[in-house]
DNA sequence: GTTATTTGTTAGATCAATCTAACTTTATAA
DNA sequence: TTATAAAGTTAGATTGATCTAACAAATAAC
């Protein structure tokens, strides 16, 4: 293993990597608010970890010993997530902080454990895929609510943003995973869409909010 | 708070300073395994923070701050061994190292969480105690089963060395926090005793046990 | 009460992680 | 296509945690 410092970076890496292919060492840099230049070094060390693939002035590439050394970072992450609301009683919006610290600690037997206490759980409180033991994940087949044409109906499955402020807001409109919506009207103008869902008959969503909602069609 | 590294310290610094109440650097050195110089500059840190007394070639002194902050650190090292035994199915033989990482996890809510899910223990699952939020321990009348005379009847409550092997070994004879001993035979030669308890009827065990092991007498 | 041993201190080096300042390369815009 | 801006690199400094080597003080032995 790395040091948390660069197990961080390599868990940055990742995520980046995931959504945009390519990683600049700006871009690892904001992510983790450190300047350019400490990036530009950690990068090197990654690059002598076999994680990523360094060449001066090119883009960073993950290497495959990268993406399975950081789902197994993010597996304890998530497990850990997993385990403060199903079993300790923590609320979603509070859980990403201690996790933050707790996927560090080094102990296959401890997460493992967790596994095996939540029933081996495929998805985080947030709906973000747990990877096993070998680093697979369940993909689903999810598109964004702000995708959704009027009058379908879906299930609210996963967040694409886990920011305590939006979780609280999530909170607030009593929006959780599972829920089902239906596709009440659709703004053209802003891209903002009215949902009604439970007993909420006509909740209006900004665009920015629809965005961040992962959903299923229902079949 | 601290760094880990000094967290460790002070950790150490403590119970040093409750076993042998001066503390001197070599002391320090040799618990951490770092050289006494190593130790000699962090000691300095220490005094900054103002966890002990510092002048240079006198012993240390753990100051009541020191003890404060100690004690907060102990309390998330042995609510985690608690929680690991109690809510995860953990041997004792196995929870000292996990939660020597845990106990660096900066989250109040974390540790009050487990120790409400616990029933808010007084005892580890070795027997030390759980200080409280106040840092307050619940002190038990214990003595060593070394000091019993022949014919006492006592029970096992806590253990003064928590070492994996001699978990083990205690393993093996089915010894446990809780049990009944008598003692039926005491050896002046080599201060062995001879102990019988639940369906073990003549177990021998040496003065090195029999020190480690404290006992409650009965009344 | 000297001498020898142990213990403690200082100095100086190294490595990880960080920064700022200066410079270079690549990308963008005029 | 050259000028400007953005991104990336290098150099050099800092801080925390560690080491070894050299020296000083305190303690123990004789
Ligand atoms: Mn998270
Ligand atoms: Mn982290
Ligand atoms: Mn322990
Ligand atoms: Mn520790």
């Amino acid at each position: 293993m790395g040091s948390q410092t660069e197990e961080n970076y390599l868990k940055a890496l990742y995520k980046l990597s995931d959504e945009e292919g390519k990683i600049s060492v700006s871009e690892l840099s904001s992510t983790l608010n450190v300047s350019i230049p400490t990036a530009n070094s950690m990068v090197k060390k990654m690059d002598a970890h076999g994680w990523l693939r360094y060449e001066k002035y090119r883009p960073l590439t993950i290497t495959p010993k990268g993406k399975q050394v950081a789902s197994m970072i993010i597996r304890k992450h998530r497990l850990t997530e997993m385990f403060l609301v199903e079993q300790m009683g923590f609320s979603w919006e509070s859980v990403h902080e201690i996790a933050e610290q707790v996927e560090h600690v080094n102990s296959e037997a401890f997460f493992d454990r967790m596994d095996e206490i939540l029933g081996f759980p495929k998805f985080d409180p947030h709906g973000s895929p747990i990877p096993d033991k070998n680093g697979k994940t369940e993909q689903l087949d999810l598109i964004k609510l702000s995708e959704c044409k009027m009058g379908e109906i879906v299930t609210l499955s996963a967040l694409s943003n886990s920011d305590k402020n939006f979780l609280e807001y999530l909170n607030s409109r009593s929006l959780s995973l599972g829920v089902q919506l239906k596709v009440i009207a659709k703004e053209a103008f802003d891209g903002s869409i009215t949902v009604s869902y439970s007993n909420h008959d006509k909740e209006v969503l900004s665009k920015k909010v629809c965005d961040s909602l992962m959903v299923e069609k229902l079949r």
